[in-house]
DNA sequence: TTGTGTGCAAATTATTTGCAGTTAT
DNA sequence: ATAACTGCAAATAATTTGCACACAA
């Protein structure tokens, strides 16, 4: 287990390696996330940094996660969040989602390979269908100067 | 291939099937949506359909659409859209995503297998990683009267 | 000192809701 | 006839932005 003082080593050359300012709102924000589980939204994350910061605002919480997202301190779950999507392809297949440009394609399963799954698992879920989103650089994406 | 008359016949039998009235921009958006490809948003569609009714209220395509959803004629693709959220969870791993109350869990590899993928697809896409969401009921909601 | 970062308030985007009038059954 | 549906405008939720002041390099 990392203690305080090693958290804060961690950060620091974190912040380093992309060329970011060492901020006490940064510092106190990176903890903060470290201690937390599952899949924090933004106002989740600010009503517990507030604890510790109470003039912390929800701005800042924001340009925060997008720079800890973009620089790969952490990773964001919704890969396509932001807008309701409805899946016009009603054959079974995947979806290739560029990590830049997040655009979507589809995928046929052959691609990829199926994975194999039950249909219920020892947790008690039942399972009804597999998405699967593959994340990576469009062909476009690798190519453009960026 | 469906003509218009066999898709307006579908159409009615669907609504019968799940208790919703017949209307006529109701008969229209799900036509125009069978027209589309992709993963059209609420906004992409209303901009379709108001083509061929022009006075229709974005209001109304989003309840139909959450309509169409609901009762299985479409599918939602953004499982998780409407708030970023942010993995905490640093071990690879899938997500159990209940369809009721879209509540997301973790789940190991060794529960589902993992899919075997190659690093480059046959048209360029790079890929950089999968994320795995295991769409199903989960035991709360598989419990409760609803 | 100089560019970045922060907090605040206003702006934007996505979506939902209340309501009065209209249509399907 | 009656309940469901529609369009419109206002409300809400999520996120972003502009700007003046403060802090890190």
């Amino acid at each position: 287990m990392l203690d305080m003082h090693d958290t804060a080593v961690t950060f620091r050359s974190l912040c380093a390696e992309h060329g970011i300012a060492v901020t006490h709102q940064r510092q106190v924000l990176y903890e903060t996330m470290q201690g937390m589980h599952g899949h924090p939204s933004p106002e989740e994350v600010y009503a517990v940094v507030k604890r510790r910061l109470p003039t912390i605002s929800l701005a800042t919480v924001y340009k925060n996660i997008h720079l800890f997202v973009e620089s790969g301190v952490f990773r964001q779950l919704s890969m396509h969040h932001g807008t309701l999507r409805v899946e016009m392809n009603s054959h079974p297949h995947h979806h290739l989602v560029c990590s830049v440009c997040k655009q979507i394609q589809d995928c046929a399963p052959e691609e990829l390979g199926l994975p194999a799954y039950s249909e219920r698992l020892s947790n008690g879920f039942a399972v009804e269908r597999l998405s699967i989103d593959v994340i990576g650089l469009c062909a476009d994406c690798q190519r453009r100067p960026n």
